[in-house]
DNA sequence: ATGAATGCTGTAAACGTTTACTGCCGGGTG
DNA sequence: CACCCGGCAGTAAACGTTTACAGCATTCAT
């Protein structure tokens, strides 16, 4: 009564051994009768499987988890939507972890995958995949799929999937957009360096301003975090210092937002007098005014894959580990809405 | 080797037994000399229990499922944001149900508790708590907290404790507001009636006009769904039909998007012509422009009050079903702020 | 009528823990 | 010296499944 009904229970009021009970539950061949009577029985004592027996005994939870950095931020968002109904199709549970950035709780996320409570992971490494984490993926013995950089080599044992973007592809995307509009001392408000994303932008716009032939200015650049306010900040900072800039690229949509805000503070046009572009094409984007160009990063089309590595791995067994590359693209939308001059904005 | 070491690989290496193995890794009371063994054993062997094994014996899982209709929308990323380190905290998991306001998967997940893959369940039920709801919830045995209204009574087997926020008052606090700015004409952009949100604002509208003394006239009033899209579907609706409306009360921040995107289109002054107000008051309402004045419903600490209740549940037994109810709040932004008069727009 | 083959069913072990119970050993007491 | 008691450790059962294996009837062929 209080605690449930287990095969046991049927298998008395059934009058046939816990055996039959679990065969016919489970669709194996069984005689007509019997499985009438345990069916029977099953129905009335309103029997429901217990999944963590089932889990121990089969070795495997039917559980996933996906660890990022914060579940506030809409690209993780747009992963959970793409992600959750895939895994929940394949008979499958979601679990969240929000690690807030913190690399031991993430460390601490791999290394709990030897307590079998999960039968697969997909990660997205704020600070990129250290020696640690390999340790710790290898001792997994568990399918990983990694969301970002992965180091050049992997160990023999490390089975890790993975899914990127070519974040480098993406900047340059939005400087030769910004170049075509015209602008030529185009700053760059841009996140942590020690983080995976804040290094390879770094990088990026660098590279990008060389193939179009601008000069690398140090005061053209101003680094903070991936945050709105600290993007207000660093925009503050870089106008102050550089009152020409007519354009700024953004490390991610949030900054642009800061940015936003100290323009319009500051009774700049945007687009006329300075241009704004920004990074991941959240659904914020669409929701500023006026409305940012950004660039997109695939959030959503990454969850999918990684979701779609995930289960192959877990619905075909061993094979070699994959590599999914999403390419940028660019939504263009008012911050930047001047064809080659320098009109007043649109949305 | 391929198999992970259990304890009974420690208790072999150890040359102990298995229970002495338990004891030690528990921290029972055990000779000094057994203890270094034991330890020793485990750390050469890099042990790590099986949860799985451990929730069958101790019959709790240390997991928690939220279920909510849409991970996508931020009233639910605010409370994930506020379950998930709470629950971390006190040593849980939290595992995501997002149900796509599916009715079906809703009670699934609640029948799934009988499973016993979790020990408690979050969850705020898109279309109200119906008889099968309550059915599940008393099977279940299993703490539910729901967030959202509630049946007026409950059997006394239902483990159910209950969050909620006043809407009713929050559609007052937006009239009131209106009132006070000088708009007579409050048109209202409302989302399914057969929601529960939907139902409640409806009643509410309705009531807090009568208290201004305002007449209640249905050609202001628009149902839509809570959508951004659909929301400026029926803004567009109304408007055609009642050019002279001078606010615009929308059921959520989504819904009033939607809103600010049509009146920006017509070129109708925010707030100059028409005030709007969203609910709900997500990160988008300060996103927008001009700026969007909302009431928040306190989605954060909602989830907070959830998760707190649910923990206080399990960590200290039984008691009376407690109710928490949540006082809304008006957020003045740019989409209101019109002191007594109509000029033109702030942030 | 006997043997093998066939088709179900039941017994028991296993998954990896925790813990009640029993038993052993040593020391203190009468 | 006998007894008791306390402190530890080991045996075994239990949590609720699934499944290998053995066994029993029944059927069929010879």
């Amino acid at each position: 009564m209080t605690d449930g009904p287990t095969i046991t229970t049927i298998a008395q009021r059934a009058g046939v051994s816990i055996a039959s009970v679990s065969r016919v539950l489970n669709g194996l061949p069984t005689r007509e009768d019997t499985v009438r009577r345990v069916m029977r029985a099953a129905d009335e004592l309103g029997y429901v499987p217990n999944s963590v027996a089932r889990s121990l005994r089969n070795r495997r939870t039917d559980q996933i988890a996906f660890a990022m950095a914060d579940i506030g931020n809409p690209v993780y968002v747009a992963m959970v939507r793409e992600i959750q109904p895939a895994l929940k199709e394949a008979g499958y549970r979601l679990l969240i972890h929000s690690t807030d950035g913190d690399a031991d709780d993430e460390l601490g996320v791999l290394r709990g995958l030897r307590e079998r409570y999960v039968d697969g992971l997909i990660i997205s490494p704020l600070r990129g995949v250290t020696e640690e984490h390999v340790e710790a993926i290898v001792a997994a013995r568990a399918p990983v799929v990694v969301i970002g950089a992965l180091p050049e080599h992997m160990p023999e044992g490390a089975l890790v999937d993975n899914v990127r973007t070519d974040s480098r592809a993406g900047v340059r995307l939005a400087l030769d957009h910004l170049y075509a509009i015209g602008r030529r001392r185009i700053g760059f408000l841009n996140g942590p360096l020690d983080t995976v994303p804040g290094a390879a932008r770094a990088a990026a716009y660098r590279e990008a301003l060389g193939a179009l032939g601008l000069p690398y200015d140090e005061d053209l650049v101003e680094v903070g975090d991936f945050y709105r306010d600290s993007g207000a900040r660093a925009a503050r900072a870089l106008l102050a210092r550089e009152p020409e800039v007519d354009a700024l690229m953004c490390a991610n949509d949030l900054i642009a937002l800061g940015a936003l805000d100290v323009l319009r503070e500051q009774g700049r046009d945007v687009p006329g007098d300075v241009a704004v572009v920004g990074m991941d094409d959240t659904d914020l984007a669409s929701v500023t005014w006026p409305t940012l160009t950004s660039v997109s990063l695939g959030s959503a089309e990454r969850g999918r894959a990684a979701a779609g590595l995930l289960l192959d791995r877990l619905q075909n067994g061993p094979r070699e580990p994959r590599v999914v590359v999403v390419r940028p693209s660019l939504t263009v939308r008012g911050s930047t809405a001047v064809p080659g001059g320098r009109a007043g904005g649109a949305g």
